[in-house]
DNA sequence: GTCTATGCAAAAAATTTGCATCTAT
DNA sequence: ATAGATGCAAATTTTTTGCATAGAC
């Protein structure tokens, strides 16, 4: 099943509408491995759909986020970014965070541990939380090589 | 050495002033566990320390996530939390976010596990990216017991 | 005494909300 | 036809900044 078609085929099965805002910014995330902000997203989105307003996107980020088709990760100070829920494991990342300067690196180390970690912390969180475990992130932060 | 004494030695290599403001979050923060908000930590501020304004909290907490005393944490949406940065393993903890209803649920689970790859991470990072690792945060996502 | 920090008020950023209109189903 | 989504503007919330005064060293 395409990408595209499994989009439609989860807002059929919510009580959704699958409009042009709504596609324009699964189609922008979709894109990119990178986390945008709305504002970010906002500004892309005006270049292809001149109208669309700043509080749509926020509302569809949201809707999208709730819906499990993208993540909401808060690692920029002061707002969310979001990023397309990909099983691709090539765009699988993390960052490291200056904490004098905030630059953000992203980072594709340790992937193979991690996995194993992730899959035990599941299955516990499920038993001890009944959590249901969807996405992770993991932060690093410290000096970057400027700051140190 | 004591906590106490430990700020005063770092205030006193930094430029940095120890002045009321800055002891009593230190103080606060120091002796909660959780992650408090700017918001928050006024508010609890107020009541020992009356006049205090909210936008010293936020240079303070600021200036002292700089300093290394305390942590910055982007968990919250639309808001930064800050925690002290302790020694103490038995105030190590994560946390499990809701993507429906945004609750935070704190789990100190896998520690040793844990350690183990935050190790490896830190030697690695300070030789591929020339990055010093100084905190890290794991954050899973998912649906919590009342929302799936 | 000097240099820095504080508190207030104002400004800037980020996000949400109310509502009339429009659109997907 | 109808329930839900959009865009705009206004309102909230979070964070930063300018500046005169107060405080730490």
């Amino acid at each position: 099943m395409s990408e595209r078609h499994n989009w439609r085929h989860r807002f059929q099965k919510n009580v959704f509408y699958l409009t042009l805002p709504r596609e324009a910014i699964l189609e922008l995330l979709s894109r990119t491995s990178k986390h945008l902000s709305a504002k970010e997203t906002y500004a892309y989105l005006l270049k292809k759909y001149p109208g669309i307003g700043l509080s749509t996107v926020y509302r569809t980020l949201n809707l999208l986020s709730q819906m499990g088709l993208i993540n909401r990760l808060d690692i920029a100070k002061g707002q969310s970014c979001y990023e397309f829920r990909s099983g691709e494991k090539d765009k699988h990342h993390h960052h490291l965070i200056c904490n004098k300067c905030g630059k953000i690196i992203d980072y594709r180390d340790f992937i193979d541990e991690e996995q194993k970690l992730v899959k035990e912390a599941k299955k516990k969180f499920a038993g001890k939380y009944n959590f249901q475990v969807q996405n992770y992130s993991i932060e690093f932060y410290g000096l970057c090589k400027d700051c140190r």
